[in-house]
DNA sequence: CGCTAGGTTGAGGTACGTCAAGCTAAGTGG
DNA sequence: CCACTTAGCTTGACGTACCTCAACCTAGCG
């Protein structure tokens, strides 16, 4: 691969996607880079959080696709969030203590865990910083709720039109876009379960979605071709995402 | 009516849900007992918070059933939250700062304001009182998450059982049960805004679950007959609603 | 060359949606 | 006390979005 990067620059797309919501103060920016971050990869498919466990570090993503998960006793699955890099996984595992679902690597994943003890520490003493980190909570949840509107009221191809425009919007700030396109490695059968579909279903979808001329997607990277198209189609409001820098 | 309660009896509900997940203190719980709470009451159907405004307070409910709602520009509306009382509803509003969503009053309600300049004044003085606060949006996002896989992935009638589950796991802990029932006076028209389902279908699956003896639903009381087939035929897990004590 | 994971296609089934009508109960005005 | 209205519940007939099963195709890989 490539040399091994430092630990300061990995957290740039993490420092990136706080830094889209608020101002961060130089000192604060220390703070994040000077805690003790440690690195670990998963090779996709792997489990990078077990469901049911009682985690003492949360998990920041820097590289790679991963998702939440839940299993129903049928076998269905159904995947509650996508992260990208930057994205902090789990860290309302901090409040939560038990874990009510499990974290999966959708490709293979870079990850960076930090002790819950830290990052609690740095509630009691930065409280503007803690507010901050469970920001990226609240707005986790707001992508959920928008994910309830598309599985309860979006038809197939809406809902896998905003999947893609949600996916470009956060992938850009983090500069994981290059022009229109992004890196989506992963199998129709996994996009299932995203969708809550079934594999054929989705398969169909996608093939609608490439006719209609709105994107493609060809060896793991998704084009958008027409992004107004594509939004128009999904209703994208992208209102629920927060990117506008305010003090919070 | 009856008489006017005292402002403190009113946050009792809200005292017994942050009970249920940790320790307070006496001088937390004096802290938000002398905070300055803002009551209004609103009819059923009332807009409490507006879709994309800015709100300045955050509210919490002390009476009455609301929920969060987004809807699609064909008119249909999925609710991605049903609140009850004790629940804070848009204690999110404080970090997110503009609304992705409505909140609504599915029944008459009484809702207590507070201004979120005393939020974050709790937040940067009372640090473990603070994060007792987005415990609660960390639940909430719990219980989307959820509410995902319900809607992804079980089929009307166990989505419908499951969230009966949920309400009388909820309304338990703030004392909103009697028995095995619970007010649940809303139409089936809201209901079915609340399972992403047809009104038609609605009445059926009700019609089904009352068949098979599980539960009955009449003159707005909920009456669970047997809580183990319910629960047996939702898939609960509790554990996602954190109802364990642990400092957090 | 054969194996495998993943993508694609067709045929038929089911859970759910839509439309339209009739029912019930509560409220309103005469 | 009785029309009359209205909101909500119920039912039937029919339509459709999505599911299931099963086959085949394709590309990568040892």
């Amino acid at each position: 691969m490539c040399a091994e990067p430092t630990p300061r620059a990995e957290l740039e797309p993490f420092l990136a996607t706080l830094a889209a919501r608020d101002y961060l103060s130089d000192e604060e920016i220390a703070t994040l880079q000077a805690a003790s971050w440690h690195f670990r990869v998963f090779p996709a498919g792997a489990e990078i959080i077990a469901d049911h466990s009682k985690p003492h570090q949360s998990c920041l993503l820097v590289g790679g696709l991963a998702a939440r998960g839940m299993t129903l006793r049928n076998g269905e699955r159904q995947l509650s969030a996508v992260h990208i890099l930057g994205d902090f996984v789990d860290l309302h595992g901090l409040l939560l203590r038990v874990m009510d679902h499990a974290v999966l690597a959708l490709t293979p994943c870079r990850a960076a865990f930090i002790d819950h003890a830290v990052l609690r520490e740095i509630t009691n003493t930065h409280p503007h910083l803690g507010r901050l980190l469970f920001t990226l909570v609240a707005i986790d949840a707001s992508i959920q709720r928008n994910w309830i509107l598309s599985l309860g009221r979006r038809k197939a191809e809406a809902r896998l039109a905003h999947l893609f425009c949600e996916l470009f919007a956060r992938l850009e700030i983090v500069g994981g876009v290059s022009g229109d396109s992004f890196a989506f490695p992963i199998s129709q059968n996994t996009l299932a379960d995203i969708l809550g579909l079934s594999i054929v279903h989705t398969n169909r979808t996608i093939q609608h979605l490439r006719a209609s001329g709105l994107l493609t997607w060809r060896s793991g990277t998704v084009t958008i071709l027409d992004h107004e198209g594509l939004a128009e189609l999904a209703e994208f409001d992208s209102t629920y995402l927060n990117l506008f820098r305010e003090e919070r």
